[in-house]
DNA sequence: AATTATTGGTTGCATGCGCAACCAATGTGG
DNA sequence: CCACATTGGTTGCGCATGCAACCAATAATT
């Protein structure tokens, strides 16, 4: 099955496709809900603790954060003991992105999930799961 | 289960970082795979037909193309009765990065598919594929 | 036949991403 | 205390991708 690769291929292209569309009108795109959506769950979370969760480069958590503090949705507090640590925040007005984020992630589930029955949307969570963490172990961090 | 897209995120760009490794000694990347296979696989393919099968943007098929042309690993012909089709062909030196392709994609699919029973491969196999489709049917052609 | 629409393809532009080189702050071993 | 290593972060570069504007060839409409 050779084609496993297409369908993740098309799921990952088209989700950031509707992301894009469902953030444009409020400036983001589909690169930063992950790091605005992690940053609401952990505040003070710094960059280096983003790109782990997320399994993504510095560099791009570096733009992303950078992107979003422009915008005013988060702000960067310098850590008081070590001062390479910037820690992150979202603010009053990145707040209500928040809750339309998890809506828009909910609605994509919903999309790609259609017509599923409860065992198999169960099973696909849990197998997708397992398949992004093998990813993970067969490339691992950097 | 709003993890579903960071799995997927996972497996797509682990998998282009495990092309690319792959590729590299070809001097092609990660977005030329899909298409040289589907031009060995069906010769005489359009870039539009290539874009269908792919789902993806016409100007991604054209610039992918182009570079496989470059390198020496397909040929374009221009249709005899419509001027406007060009058709596509693997060469003799293209020839042989097929079967490393398809090794490659075969390699990735075992990793990802590390630890699982046959009753979940199939499962996994039949699941993304209906997510696939569940997402190309919401983002659709443009 | 002439005008208009569609189709296949190309290209400029912007975004997301990884890699690598770099920097400053902190830790560590002599 | 000083040289060196590590850590957190930034930035330049290149690639893959989607979108939109464009063009030429063909098809459709009037």
């Amino acid at each position: 099955m050779r084609e496993l690769s297409k369908y993740v291929s098309m799921m990952y292209r088209y989700g950031q496709i509707f992301y894009d569309e469902t953030l444009h009108p409020y400036e983001i795109g589909c690169g930063q809900q992950f790091f605005l959506l992690r940053i609401h769950e952990q505040p003070g979370i710094s960059q280096y603790g983003l790109a782990e969760k997320g399994y993504f480069d510095k560099g791009t958590t570096a733009r992303a954060v950078k992107k979003l503090e422009e915008l005013g949705y988060i702000t960067r507090k310098i850590d008081e003991q070590d001062h390479r640590i910037t820690r992150l925040y979202v603010t009053e007005k990145g707040e209500p992105i928040i809750s339309i984020i998890r809506t828009m992630l909910d609605d994509w589930h919903n999309a790609l999930m259609d017509g599923f029955s409860e065992e198999e949307k169960e099973m696909a969570n849990s197998l997708l799961k397992r398949l992004g963490e093998n990813a993970s172990k067969t490339i691992g961090r950097r």
